[in-house]
DNA sequence: GATAAATAAGATATAATTAGTCCACTATCC
DNA sequence: GGATAGTGGACTAATTATATCTTATTTATC
C-alpha cells in the first residue's frame, strides 16, 4: 500500500527540474547527485518520465532532461501514475479488471470512494505549487 | 500502491463472520470453500486478525473462528491495519520514520492530506454497514 | 482416557515485484 | 574525431507476496 521507492525518485527528479528555469536542462548526473538517487537507476526512471511525457532528454554534450510542460501543469499524481500505471488502491480498482459482482460489491464502492478522495488530493497540487512555496520561505528566511 | 490479496481474504472473512449471529464460531474450512481462499494460507491470514484483536479463535472439536467485537465496532481501515501495519502512501509517513526534513517538505504534507482523506472514508464504513445493506437488498429482491 | 476435530506454529518453497548494475550503442556538440 | 550524455537490453540481487507441509496443541465428546 505504498508508492515505489522509483515513484519518490521521480518526484523528487521533477522537483529538481522545476527549480531551474522552464526549458533549462539538468544531467542525471546532477539530479542523481542532490538527490542521492542511484545514477544508473535513475536514468531508467528517466526513460519512463520521457514516454510518459513528462521530460524531455537530449543526448550529447550540455545534453540532459528537462521539463516537457510547465510545472504548474504536472501534478502528483501525474507523476505516480507515469511510473505505476494506473493507480488503484485495490485490484477490483484497475483498469482492465472487472470483478462479477463489482454492481452491487459494497466493499468496491468504498474503496472507489477512498480512493477518488486521494487522487483528489494528489491532483490538487502541481509541481509548481510545490516548488513555489519554497522560494517564499527561502525570501522569507532572507528579510 | 495496493492492498495485498491477503488484506482481501482478510475482509472478506470478516464479512462471512458478520454475516452469522454475533459469538458463533465457523471454521477456517468453511469460510475458505465459501470465498475461495486457500485454506492453509486462510488459517495464517485468521492468525494476524487474532493477534490484532479482530476475531477469537478456538481450538478442538466445534471450534471455529468469530468475531472478538460486534461489527459496527470494526471498519475496513481497521483490518487493512491489522494485515499490513501502520497504512502509509509514502514511507515518509510511516510511523518509526523520520525523514530530516518532514516539517518544511511540502510533498510530505500532500501526501499527509491524501493519505488521511482516503483513510477518513475507509474508517466511515464497518462490517455491520456492509453486510446491513446486503440484506436490505435481498429483502428487497424477495419482494 | 481415547479419539477425532479443529486451530497454532514454524519451517520451507515458489513466484512476482522491486531495485539496482553492466555494457555496448547512438546521438550531439565542439 | 573525441568527449559527453542519454538508450536499450540483459542481467543480478533483494524483498515481498503467496502459498504449502509438517508437527504440535487444544478441546468436545463418547
Amino acid at each position: 500500500m505504498q508508492i515505489t521507492r522509483q515513484t519518490e525518485y521521480a518526484i523528487r527528479t521533477l522537483l529538481e527540474l522545476s527549480r531551474v528555469p522552464f526549458g533549462k536542462l539538468l544531467q542525471t548526473r546532477v539530479i542523481s547527485e542532490r538527490q542521492g538517487i542511484p545514477e544508473v537507476f535513475l536514468t531508467k526512471t528517466v526513460q519512463v518520465l520521457a514516454l510518459a511525457g513528462l521530460v524531455q532528454t537530449q543526448r550529447g554534450t550540455q545534453g540532459g532532461v528537462k521539463l516537457a510542460v510547465p510545472g504548474d501543469q504536472i501534478t502528483l499524481a501525474d507523476i505516480i501514475t507515469a511510473i505505476e500505471g494506473t493507480l488503484a488502491i485495490n485490484i477490483c480498482l484497475a483498469e482492465n479488471y472487472s470483478c462479477p459482482n463489482m454492481a452491487t460489491c459494497k466493499v468496491h464502492q468504498v474503496f472507489r470512494r477512498a480512493q477518488e478522495a486521494m487522487l483528489s488530493e494528489l491532483n490538487s497540487v502541481t509541481l509548481s505549487d510545490l516548488v513555489e512555496t519554497e522560494k517564499m520561505q527561502v525570501s522569507l528566511e532572507n528579510e
